[in-house]
DNA sequence: TGTCCACTGGAAGGGAGGGCTT
DNA sequence: AAGCCCTCCCTTCCAGTGGACA
């Protein structure tokens, strides 16, 4: 009989002495090195709501990884430790909501609102009913008691982008009309120039006080895994210099404690699974890449249908040896695609915004050219390995029929 | 300098699917 | 069951555009 498969990984425990979800981005430390001054700033503005008054509403803005949201999330431990620790009489609600995930404005007062009704059965949908109503359900529920609410509207620039500022409005509009409950909001960006975006009467508002994170350097993002690795690691299984390795290259993206904090746990998990006791540099370079690989490959697996035909159609035209293609050319290929695959083809104009989406999400590179008299298209080429990709595409059951494919298209431009 | 090409990308609206209200 | 209202995905329409060419 065969030994075990799982008994070698059960015996080598050395590396992680506790959970590895200490080394997640969304796991919350009892201290955030370098982060002092925006906490205090921040419990500076929020301390009036511990007095049951309505603190100033908050913009905080900073790049990926400066430790927005860790701070945002910290803040409501703090606050709440604080209530307990002085028996302040408050009814104080502290709401997360990432806009990422409840990204329209009758999901995000459904969010809320669903945070003051108890009984299941009298929720809010999520789809169904009318702004205005939800609103109302929001505001009674809200409003039954003397409540102090703080919502922190996290990567609040996906939800204005997506949906507009309207729910922005009626949520700092709501303290006007609100006899017990006082609301402040919270407002996290990574981008900047978002705020363009808004109302006047909103920006007004919204932007009483404001904050940017700055992104950490390679030194700060040292002490930050450090942190973790005490907590998550046994002894003597990383050395500084690794540690080093890490925070650099995070810091060359733009001070990414997030990407630091990846590259780690990728990293302990090779050495891991390569029955290592310790960590080296070899380790964090391959997570490095397998972060990198698992990154395209999961946003390629789960692209919807139409956007895998013209991926598949991209990479073909390569494979062949050809170069970029225009929007025009890559159409009729992707027509070609879909017919052949059993697909109805979606319009010219359905197909441009496609391909806007897998240029943002960097898979391809789509960019605009003029040919003059030739017409203004957008010249259009893979991000991505050709091969690995294709293999990954042809994993889709719908599309396995378009492996013996050869594209038959005329050039119509030269790029 | 004006024309013209092959689009780009905004706006408006349709309809499917989901769920509540009356 | 009919009437609303929502989101999501898509189509239709069309004004606008950069730059080669006459």
């Amino acid at each position: 009989m065969s030994e075990n498969p799982f008994i070698s990984y059960l015996d080598n425990t050395s590396i992680f002495k506790k959970d590895r979800d200490i080394l997640r981005a969304s796991y919350i430390p009892d201290e955030l090195p370098h982060r002092d001054s925006q906490i205090s700033a921040i419990a500076q503005i929020l301390y009036p709501s511990l007095k049951g008054q309505r603190a100033s509403n908050l913009m905080i803005f900073g790049k990926t990884g400066t430790g927005k949201t860790a701070v945002a999330k910290y803040m409501k431990k703090e606050i709440e430790e604080a209530i307990e620790m002085a028996k302040l009489d408050i009814d104080l609600h502290y709401i997360y909501i990432n806009c990422e995930i409840s990204d329209t404005n009758y999901g995000v007062l459904q969010n809320i609102g669903n945070r003051f009704i108890k009984d299941f059965d009298s929720r809010i949908p999520h789809t169904g009913l009318s702004k205005e109503r939800v609103y109302n359900m929001l505001f009674e529920n809200l409003d039954d008691k003397k409540r102090v609410v703080i919502v922190v509207l996290d990567e609040l620039d996906k939800l204005v982008y997506k949906s507009g500022d309207d729910v922005l409005y009626d949520l700092l509009k709501i303290n006007d009309e609100l006899k017990n409950s006082k609301v402040s909001l919270i407002g996290i960006s990574n981008d900047l120039k978002f705020s363009e975006l808004l109302d006047t009467r909103v920006k007004s508002r919204f932007g009483e006080e404001k904050m940017v994170f700055p992104p950490y350097n390679a030194g700060q993002l040292k002490d930050i895994l450090k942190q973790r690795t005490e907590i998550a690691f046994a002894e003597d299984v990383i050395d500084d210099s690794v540690l080093g390795l890490c925070a650099a290259l995070a810091a060359r993206e733009h001070g990414d404690a997030r990407r630091a904090l990846d590259l780690l746990r990728v990293a302990a998990e090779l050495a891991e699974r390569g029955h290592e006791p310790r960590i080296t540099e070899k380790h964090v370079k391959a997570a490095k890449n397998q972060i990198e690989m698992d990154c395209v490959s999961e946003a390629i697996r789960t692209l919807p249908q139409h956007s895998k035909l013209i991926l598949m159609g991209i990479i073909m035209n390569e494979m062949r040896g050809r170069g970029s293609l225009t929007t025009g050319e890559l159409y009729t290929i992707y027509v070609d695609l879909s017919r052949k695959s059993g697909n109805t083809p979606l319009t010219q104009r359905r197909i441009t915004d496609l391909i806007s989406e897998l240029d943002m999400l960097g898979i391809i590179r789509a960019s605009v050219v003029s040919f003059g008299r030739g017409g203004r298209t957008k010249k259009i080429e893979s991000a991505v390995p050709p091969e690995s990709t294709r293999a990954l595409l042809l994993e889709d059951p719908q599309l396995e029929i378009l492996k013996d494919y050869r594209i038959k298209v005329q050039r119509t431009l030269s790029i």
